[in-house]
DNA sequence: TCTGGGGTCCTAGGACCC
DNA sequence: TCTGGGGTCCTAGGACCC
């Protein structure tokens, strides 16, 4: 999708058209530009740029707040339209799609034929633009789409792959960010058909194994990694986190503490909407000067449980934390299983209770909002609250209105 | 310039096992 | 006395993508 954000925000403001609209938040809070319209990128602005340059570089430029829900809402939409096109379908990212056309060609013609009325398609759905690129490689493709922007269908006929790539810059190889091209440019390495110019073992040497897969992407080839694998073989999530950056930086235990818990239930109630039991748990902290450690920490058994979650990474926190002020702090749930594991029997009665007791935790919050519940604590009570109110027999000799909790 | 939040994949050392 | 070879799991860090 071109300017995908931007353009959605467009589509619920027409004012902003054409104008330079950089979307993240305003231009004095801590945070990065998500994207930029056109108009703003004239100005030099860009994503990832901290919204502080991007009001330096581009100050008549109309800052607007980021609507996940938005973008999540049109992804669905673009999803639907590439559903017609083929059953395999890969969402690469909220707004990056790849198809394999194979054998579609009696239904929808050429690959080109195709493209023109997928193009056409997603714009009657959604009145949002894309850029389509066409390839036998997936990686081929997904540069092509890269260059037809924005708006534009580029077709590379097979055989064509290196004469096409051989003039960019080595940048253009997706998964050659700063670094990489850094380390090519002190082997005096430019542009792609520099690369491909290079012996494999050469390349081998100086880069390891990673050496070796840029010695086949430069010829256009999928070498290894993501671009390896069919379009449509993606399973489930392989991780699930949130992490929090503090407006002012802070050393305060509460206020650590607290937004740990809080990360640490997002992440178990994300785990539970999947059906997913993590069995590793891991902490990131970030301070003043920037510097980052993570620590993590198997547990015992896996666990979808807030308190549990939240127990380790709070112990995780302060097993490493220096007492120094803190930046950001994130909560990661890693080693996805699709069954809770071994748990003992004793614990099994118990586990029971937090299940039955958190599916009325997230029925809430599915009605009020995460801010329904502030705290575990408070959750807790609501939880059990709503689970007397649904059957009194659930609060064993007491009156339920006057039934004290524990 | 002053650096988000959600992800994936890779490397590398050490523990541990056979 | 001076010590293998293969494998997996755990932990920490880092590059990269949108």
């Amino acid at each position: 999708m071109d300017a995908f954000f931007v353009s959605v925000e467009e589509l619920f403001d027409p004012s902003l058209k054409g104008k330079p609209v950089v979307v993240g938040g305003r231009p004095n809070e801590r945070g990065v530009v998500s994207a930029a319209s056109y108009a703003a990128r004239k100005f030099g602005v860009h994503s990832a740029m901290p919204l502080r340059t991007a009001y330096k570089l581009c100050p008549q430029a109309i800052f607007v707040d980021g609507h996940r829900e938005r973008y999540v809402e049109y992804s669905h939409k673009v999803y639907e339209v590439l559903q017609r096109f083929s059953p395999k379908v890969d969402m690469a990212s909220i707004d990056e799609a790849y198809l394999d056309l194979t054998g579609t060609e009696r239904l929808h013609g050429t690959p080109l034929q195709a493209a023109h009325k997928l193009h056409q398609a997603v714009k009657e759905t959604t009145a949002l633009n894309c850029s389509i690129g066409i390839s036998a490689s997936r990686m081929v493709a997904k540069v092509a789409s890269d260059q037809a922007k924005p708006n534009g269908i580029l077709w590379i006929l097979p055989g064509q792959e290196a004469s096409f790539l051989a003039p960019l810059d080595v940048r253009k190889i997706p998964g050659v960010g700063k670094v990489t091209e850094g380390r090519l440019h002190a082997v005096g390495i430019r542009k792609v058909g520099d690369l491909a110019a290079l012996d494999a073992a050469f390349l081998e040497q100086h880069f390891g194994k990673w050496g070796l897969a840029l010695a086949g992407k430069s010829h256009g080839m999928d070498a290894g990694g993501w671009f390896d694998t069919e379009v449509g073989e993606g399973g489930g999530p392989k991780s699930i986190s949130h992490e929090h950056t503090f407006m002012v930086d802070t050393a305060e235990t509460a206020a650590l503490d607290g937004i740990l818990v809080r990360l640490s239930e997002m992440v178990a109630r994300r785990l539970r909407d999947h059906d997913l039991w993590a069995r590793t748990l891991q902490i990131k902290l970030r301070y003043s000067d920037f510097s980052t450690f993570t620590r993590s920490r198997t547990l015992d058994h896996a666990s979808q449980v807030d308190a549990e979650l939240a127990a380790a990474a709070r112990d995780l926190f302060h097993k490493a934390w220096t007492g120094k002020p803190i930046r950001l702090l994130g909560v990661y749930a890693q080693s996805l299983e699709a069954t809770e594991g071994q748990t003992s029997l004793i614990d099994e009665g118990r586990a029971e209770d937090w299940r039955r007791t958190l599916a009325a935790v997230d029925k809430i919050r599915e009605k009020y909002g995460q801010d329904g519940i502030i705290s575990l604590a408070s959750g807790m009570k609501a939880a059990f609250r709503q689970r007397v109110h649904e059957n009194p027999e659930n609060l064993p000799g007491k009156d339920p209105k006057k039934g004290k909790l524990s």
